[in-house]
DNA sequence: GCGGGGCATCGAATCGATTCGATCCGCGTC
DNA sequence: GACGCGGATCGAATCGATTCGATGCCCCGC
């Protein structure tokens, strides 16, 4: 009563061997049918609810776990829409492969080193963080962990699920330069998780800690050369909005024509400035993000934006990780994404202008 | 080379037995200093990265995990902040404890059982789900993992975290009851998760499946007695914006002085709906929720709400698996609620016409 | 009647640590 | 000089399954 029964306890009742008893849960065909009902009968009996998946995780090598990392601390991830939409696409194929998903987010001051070496996981899945200098990488690999990395930086032996970051914002670019507009300001995610807030120096971007943001970056300047940039130190609408005060409280012949959000999160926030100054979008502004994420509260409004495949990259990441742990070596690989365009954007105010005259 | 070291071949390689080099890992003050640094040395030299947490966690009978039961899949729980907060209480209080948090999902037609007979777990958090006839739960008990249900129904030698849901609505409907309210209707959350909307019929009630939602319509009732309510099938603010459109999208005699909804997120979406129709609030409308969960992109409306302490529930039960786990019984405990007057609730229209008259 | 093939079952090694009680050694004390 | 004590280290059992190669057995065919 006290103790749980054992495998070896039910085959016991069963008269059969440990091994047998083994083989008739496994759902072996090996074994005959009659010897599998007594088996499951004695279990039954013993109220042995099945194989204790530590000691057969022990023996398999495997312990069913993957572990996803959220550098920060989940209530701010999952402000995220993307993060959410990845973290689904994940969970959806390792739950077909009847594996868990484990959180490990990056705690404020606690590394999540200390977790790794008590949690048994069979892979590590970097979901939205970078992991250029996360010690975490190291402990990993001398576990034998594989990892798989999501827009990551480029790592040695890690397959990479990443996406065109910069030849999306480079089309959105491009889509409001055809539509005349030249004072272009962007507004950036965290160039790293330091709470830093305004102008982006070039010694702070050198600095820059994700891929994803270093080429939206990029794929801007490819269209309008060197731009202001203004980053903010969470991915959030009130950070978004914040931002967007500050970029548009100018005089108007200073103000911006368009502002690139490097999300759809933070083209939201801007968006809010702008009513809040009255300004007019987008016959005043145009105002752009990235991702596609479904922001329900923005309808009417659609935002001009580049659609990414978040969930799908969610589901490559956990099909890689699975393809690890069975020992194969999945390839690294770039999702296309698309530009939509939404009511958020318009042809330049200041192009009329010079038109007029 | 093709296999990781073992402890034993570190011990061996430090001239020590394995006992020895595991009580140094373990960082017991009863081994020597000098012993110590020889076997991390031994360490250092063959690759080893320390224990493997699979054969500990077998030997000790922890695997350091924890499951955190989510009724729907990621992307449609997460739309829920409260479901957001709760897990990122949880989340802090187990990485307090080197735990991990293993997210449980309860996909589409796949339930969890057959990842619960592969994942080793420690204990398990029913987070956002009923668990009334959920196979899970027996699953669970019959592998003696210990359970915590947050908002649950009782269950025997279950701990529950509960918030004073009832006391809570009831402060709301008095609220509305003192500003002279007396159309009055709820929209409430799923009752079940079958994807039913629509009025709520005693049947359908009877169906109920989560203990909060009857307790937050039963709070209304203490106030105001019987009153129409309004099932959405996901608290998600687009379904609150569509039960909204039925409810408000009637001639003005006979639409409601003030929803109340059992979410700020439906509340949101009602807002939006009330937005849509011209309809002012709270002039001609009041519009509660509940929660008090901070719905940044509603600025500067304020939301009338309840405020719950979700991120308190969630390490309230987190604690509670802990404790589990230690073997200690922990008590079920009820948080307290607490009513926030915000902007979208004022005195009742029709009550203005009776005083005018 | 005997050899062989196939199917069901069994034995035993193994996965990699943890932990308790025993042992060993050096030193202080009477 | 013997005894006792305490701190450091070691031996060996144990956690609970999985799995491979071996064994036993029955039946068929020649």
């Amino acid at each position: 009563m006290s103790t749980r029964p054992t495998l070896a306890a039910v085959a016991a009742r069963a008269g059969v061997s440990p091994s047998t008893a083994s083989l008739a849960f496994a759902g072996s065909p090996k074994v005959a049918p009659a010897t599998r009902e007594r088996v499951f009968a004695a279990a039954a009996e013993l109220g042995y609810a099945g194989p204790d998946p530590l000691a057969a995780s022990l023996r398999r090598g495997r312990s069913g776990v993957v572990g996803a990392f959220i550098g920060e601390r989940l209530l701010y991830a999952f402000r995220d829409p993307v993060a959410l939409q990845l973290l689904d696409g994940i969970s959806e194929v390792l739950s077909a492969h009847d594996v868990g998903l484990l959180l490990l987010a990056g705690d404020v001051g606690r590394p999540s080193t200390s977790q790794i070496a008590r949690i048994p996981l069979d892979a590590a899945i970097f979901a939205t963080c970078g992991l250029e200098d996360d010690p975490a990488v190291e402990q990993l690999r001398a576990r034998g962990v594989p990892i798989v990395a999501v827009e990551g930086p480029e790592l040695e032996g890690v397959p990479m699920i990443d996406i065109d970051d910069r030849g999306g914002t480079r089309d959105l670019a491009r889509h409001l330069h055809d539509l005349g507009h030249r004072r272009v300001e962007v507004v950036t995610m965290p160039l790293r998780l330091d709470g830093t807030r305004g102008p982006v120096t070039p010694k702070r971007r050198a600095l820059a800690h994700y891929r994803d943001v270093r080429h939206r970056m990029e794929g801007v300047e490819d269209v309008f050369g060197p731009v202001p940039m203004y980053e903010t130190p969470s991915n959030a609408v009130h950070e978004g909005a914040a931002a967007g005060r500050v970029l548009l409280d100018v005089p108007a012949e200073r103000r911006p024509t368009a502002i690139i959000a490097q999300s759809d999160v933070l083209a939201a926030g801007v968006l809010q400035a702008a009513a809040e100054l009255g300004i007019r979008v987008p016959e005043d502004l145009s105002v752009v993000g990235f991702d596609g994420a479904d922001l329900h509260w923005l309808a009417p409004t659609q935002l001009t934006t580049v659609v990414q495949p978040s969930a799908e990259k969610g589901r490559a990441a956990a099909r890689a990780a699975m393809e690890l742990v069975e020992g194969g070596t999945p390839e690294s690989i770039v999702l296309p994404v698309s530009l939509r365009i939404g009511t958020t954007s318009g042809p330049s105010p200041s192009s009329d202008r010079t038109a007029r005259r």
